[in-house]
DNA sequence: AAATTAACCGAAACCGGTTTTGGTAATTCA
DNA sequence: TGAATTACCAAAACCGGTTTCGGTTAATTT
């Protein structure tokens, strides 16, 4: 059914041997004898088959990447664009990506195990990167190649990609106390993942830049899915100190707080302030639209796989780091200033006794637009 | 570094077809040599390589998913989860998932042959089915095992695994028209994918059931983005004869819609309803929520892997066919029909008119409350 | 006790490639 | 013209497994 090469060599009436010469560009074949070759294997289809020629090569020619559904967090929205990127960029080195999914952390750290034990990946690429990473100390173990996307401790050892997330946040926060905010929250992610540190270091930094003493931060952390931001805003928005931004670490989170401040009858982007960050596409949904830093996830895989061909292919080769921006997308649910903390909060206490009378007015005016 | 069977088989003293065959539990060999071989095997941390043994099983071990990521619409949200699902269920044969992108559909179809033809993969699940499908032409001359994901002309000689999209659409619209909706616009998807046809077949199939003849439809075709379905909306609205129900073939074009309706300054799931299709978190976070149907994407891809496991691995499996429902989310866009047709094409005409007049009173009721 | 049979394992072939080795014919050089 | 290259390719070894084959030893059977 399949053509081998002892087909194509039996066809032609040559040795095998040469035909794998012919066709992997040796000089000691003869300009007509390749060429004979090279036109046999496409009329008859012949294509080497990965498997053996693996075998012999000790590569696999495929990278890895293991995916930890159950954090649908993060993962989810990039996903596609992230695998287009590195599929694409690993290609042209003939080379095709193996994805798997673990269900736990342990599972995880089997799978980059087995898979470059059982010689199916020559690579690979960890996206979501923690602390003190332990698929880092088993691949190391391993000597198998990886890239990292995102950062992590002694980078200096290892190759990895990354959006300046310190920068964007520095950004986010110096937009907001120029806004004239004064009283901001950061609701941070995934305590674990390094991500986390980054960004709030971005706002820590901008606040000691900016600071003369005036500027309220109050920080939290694990706050990953709409209902963390939601329930986490609603809490703050009604103590007596109300934060008038939010920066947050995940769009998520901040779609949460968007529905907060509208629970309590107030208008993001104008009595309230919100900044998230990956531009999820839910966020272009919103109302108001979520003003947030758009990370091209392509452009994070192509370079990811990129480097990782560096590692796998040029012996000796240097590991790097690259740091990237990604683009603040000016929408709607951040703003000047309305009220400062203390108005704020009697502003939103005061709401809730005029909701009522609101609802009477709400409702005659639709009567009289009606008739 | 990478220890071989022949290094394992040296430490044990014993020849390496011994390992081998104690590993792969053939009978012949004794009890305490399989519990030696195992033993030492686990304390040098030996396993197989799956390049070796593919090379004379014939098998990679791997099967292939080939994606398209210009057509951003369909396949972005359901990525995560539909691996996840294929992943787990051929893990249990030991099996890996090799994903790869392609940017056009000649790239695609050449994909496909390489990879198979190469042994990288040894079966294909292919998502988004077209009619007449090009994908499956190919694979069928390489005898190439396959599971579609979606359904096609003349299913019988493959395995597919798809939601009952006819049914879905069927009882979408029969939900519409018990709320008395009479003018339906079906805003459908990719045309020259075939589960538009099925969706668009699930209207028309209630609409004959119900109709005593007042009934009207509109059917459109590749209304596939946010901006299509918005524009389509926008029109028909505009038009004399206004639908007071949209059913979208997917979500992203019924959230077009929803955008459409609150531009003219009506409310959805009041004065106009939209019904969606897939189940994308957007839904879940625009005003109204989005009423649709909720496809489980891992349960998807879990059925195609099991089905694909079974082509390959049991000679003689026949093919099958599975239907499963997907859960209506009944969420805040549609609702009963407030006014028909021809009272919404008046009532939007006049909209327009007391806008300015409603922005006077709207700002006085502000003011009002301010105070 | 001799002849079978069963249990066990080493040796070798094989899978489909790649790479090395070695030999022959044609060419170039002295 | 003889020697030394060069060009070319067949043959064989090899990669790391699996599987077949065949032989030795021990256990049964007659």
């Amino acid at each position: 059914m399949k053509i081998t090469i002892q087909d194509l060599a039996d066809h032609l009436g040559i040795s095998k041997g040469t035909v794998s010469r012919a066709l992997r560009g040796y000089a000691d074949v003869s300009a007509s004898t390749v060429k004979r070759v090279q036109q046999a294997a496409k009329e008859l289809g012949y294509q080497p088959s990965a498997v053996a020629q693996g075998i012999k090569t000790g590569l696999a020619r495929s990278v890895g990447l293991i995916l930890l559904p159950k954090s649908r967090a993060a993962s989810r929205p990039f996903l596609m664009q992230f695998i287009n990127g590195i599929s694409t960029s690993i290609a042209k080195h003939g080379y095709t990506l193996t994805v798997a999914t673990a269900q736990s952390d342990a599972e995880m750290l089997e799978l980059h195990r087995d898979l470059f034990v059982q010689r199916k990946v020559d690579g690979f690429i960890l996206p979501r990167t923690m602390h003190n990473d332990p698929r880092i100390q088993i691949l190391d173990q391993l000597k198998a190649p990886l890239v990292l996307y995102g950062q992590t401790e002694n980078l200096t050892q290892y190759s990895w990609f990354d959006i300046n997330q310190v920068e964007c946040f520095r950004r986010a926060t110096t937009r907001l106390l120029d806004f004239g905010h004064r009283h901001l929250a950061f609701l941070g992610g995934d305590a674990p993942l390094f991500y986390n540190s980054l960004r709030r270091k971005g706002v820590e930094f901008s606040i000691r830049e900016f600071d003369r003493g005036e500027v309220q931060l109050q920080v939290f952390e694990n706050i990953t899915t709409v209902a963390d931001g939601l329930e986490c805003a609603l809490r703050l928005l009604q103590s007596s100190q109300p934060p008038t931004g939010f920066l947050c670490a995940l769009d998520l989170s901040a779609l949460g707080v968007i529905r907060a401040i509208k629970q309590l009858e107030l208008i993001p982007g104008e009595h309230v302030s919100v900044i998230g960050y990956e531009g999820i596409p839910e966020g272009e949904f919103s109302e108001p639209s979520l003003t947030t830093f758009e990370v091209d996830q392509y452009e994070a895989g192509f370079q990811c796989g990129v480097k990782l061909m560096q590692l796998i292919h040029e012996k000796g080769a240097k590991v790097t780091g690259t740091l990237t921006m990604a683009a603040l997308l000016e929408r709607g649910s951040d703003g000047p200033v309305r009220f400062n903390s203390s108005e704020l909060a009697t502003f939103i206490r005061n709401r809730k006794r005029l909701l009522s009378s609101q609802e009477k007015l709400h409702r005659m005016t639709e009567k009289s637009l009606r008739n």
